[in-house]
DNA sequence: CTCATTTCTTAATGTACATTAATGGGATTG
DNA sequence: CAATCCCATTAATGTACATTAAGAAATGAG
């Protein structure tokens, strides 16, 4: 187990490298993102302080995802083979299963301004640190399309 | 543990209901699903032989997904709370975090056709047992879309 | 086998969101 | 302080997919 001390930008692991570790948020804010054919940004996951964030690839496959820190932050980064089973929390694992079916039935059945407010209530702390582009990019939508969106929603009240 | 020999058609978990089971199928097949708004349904998950179906909620919350058989179908039904942390595999919820990791990535980035093309080879065999419009359903489009995706990718050979 | 039901396909139209491009406002850095 | 960069917004146009409706094909029940 060693702690990282990561300059804000700092790309920890990129796709297709064989990702072996997983990282424990001390403080700061990191994510996890895909990049498509086109070069466009998916954000996966935000991981703000006390998150732990890796790939959920199994450790001999090349992962699909960079981790990269997008605020300054420390990190403790911990080799998969080395949690052994009791270290692995399975209530944890288990309540990051319900946020991810959460996440892909709002994915299927939720407009893009619907799953902003959804967003904005889980994770109000997160709203505050990040840019707007960001929060879009996890929301599966552009910028533009967020900021529309909105627009909209102000306009009915 | 109770053995349960269900029909096909039968519900055996519906939303709002709060979820202390989880299902094990040993023939037949299951899924789970969501409905939204406008009662459309959205298929979260397919469960032939020796899959494990249940929702991902804490057991204290009402469930959000119900369940069903789409074939007649020998499942066992557990408590969760008789599921000790020695019976949970951890390694078994880690990969299941890294189907539904692909799945989200799929969702943001690929378009129904890649969605189509990705789900036929990673489970040729369910699309042998279920009609097209269950797994448009899964992907997250009508069946017409994916008829029409269909036809469009039919053409261009 | 026959009728009824479900499923698949096609086509016309509608809509949510993407793309592109331009503009202005903060923030950041030399 | 000026120059640059990043970000948010707006608008015009484009596109993937939804919706609706109809008919054809497959499936299942009696």
């Amino acid at each position: 187990m060693i702690k990282l001390e990561v300059k804000k930008g700092h790309i920890l692991q990129r796709k297709g490298e064989v990702n072996t570790k997983v990282y424990q948020v001390e403080s700061g804010l990191l994510r996890s993102y895909s990049i498509d054919e086109k070069g466009k940004e998916h954000i996966y996951m935000f991981a703000p302080e006390n998150w732990i964030i890796a790939d959920n690839q199994s450790p001999d496959t090349p992962c699909e995802l960079f981790i990269d820190a997008l605020e300054d932050s420390v990190v403790l980064s911990t080799e998969k083979v080395d949690l052994t089973i009791t270290d692995v929390d399975s209530e944890k694992l288990i309540k990051r299963l319900g946020v991810l079916q959460n996440r892909i039935i709002m994915l299927m059945s939720a407009t893009a301004i619907q799953r902003y407010e959804h967003f904005i209530r889980t994770y109000p702390d997160i709203v505050q640190r990040v840019p707007q582009k960001l929060i879009a990019s996890y929301l599966g939508i552009t910028p533009e399309a967020l900021s529309a969106a909105k627009r909209a929603k102000a306009l009915k009240k």
